[in-house]
DNA sequence: TGTTCGAATGTTATATTGTAACGAACAACA
DNA sequence: TGTTGTTCGTTACAATATAACATTCGAACA
């Protein structure tokens, strides 16, 4: 497991940190980009992008389209603001905007929780098989579905 | 890379292989069953439950509903004779449904062309990882999107 | 200030993927 | 023959994702 010194943000510092992340891409911060942010970190599960666009309709008092939803969640996914996991149909908030990673996410069958794990050996062999294989600009999607500490029994 | 000693089938050798199994974990080998296998042999590329139902329909010179070919698909992703290509929502039939691997996935965003390799250090490297952060009953799903030799350039 | 232009968002429609529910057909067997 | 359980057909619907075009907003500049 490699060590991170990278520092995790949470809350107002994460939001920040995303802000910072996607102007420097030279993309705009707006209100709605703010809100679906917000929306988005403050599930504790991978949340589809219709979970999304309801908690940001409740948010803001009016109807919000999945589709523009979608559209941010594209911008954030490519900005590293946002992962998609493609198990699950679903996104979660990067604690870590700043700096890239082949992240490995542990997704809970029973409960959905999901965690993630870095472990560059791992994602960097995976690139490298990728690219032994013949294949160019590899992108790993590594993800496991079990069972998490508080399912196993039940 | 892990050496495979095993036998790649194909064709009618496939077919009879993927019927061994199936009967072999205590499941029918139906007429259906049989035309949704052949269906997904027959696709060079990761097919869609869709794609599959229209084949088979074809096939058979009768309508064929999607929901039949999920439940067939997912039977036989449960009994090892086809896998789910999860981040292009799709399936692939198994070349060697007699043995058990965590396969890699290599699909080409370009082309959809998808080859699979396996590499058992690596993906039991995932499943370790997965087994220390506290997750039990471990199913690694391992995909790189990319680009294959042929798209590279284009 | 006012205008213009492009980016961002709204809106509607539709495509694609996936499940649920229930009944009919059929095979295995008492 | 009746009974039972699996398989499949059929319909309906839910969930996920994209397309097309209209509108709004804001930055840049005359």
């Amino acid at each position: 497991m490699t060590r991170h010194d990278h520092q995790l943000h949470e809350g107002e510092s994460l939001k920040k940190a995303a802000r910072a992340r996607l102007t420097h891409e030279g993309e705009q911060w707006t209100g709605m980009r703010e809100s679906v942010f917000e929306a988005l970190a403050s599930f504790e599960k991978p949340a589809s992008a219709y979970d999304i666009a309801e908690t940001v309709s409740k948010n803001l008092g009016r109807r919000v389209a999945a589709n523009s939803v979608y559209r941010i969640l594209d911008l954030f996914v490519g900005a590293n603001l946002a992962r998609r996991v493609e198990s699950a149909n679903a996104y979660v908030a990067n604690q870590h905007p700043a700096c890239l990673h082949d992240c490995i996410f542990l997704i809970c069958d029973n409960c959905g929780q999901t965690v993630h794990i870095d472990n560059d050996s791992l994602s960097s062999g995976v690139r490298e098989a990728a690219k032994s294989a013949g294949f160019s600009a590899p992108r790993p999607v590594i993800e496991v579905r079990g069972r998490c500490t508080d399912c196993e029994d039940s």
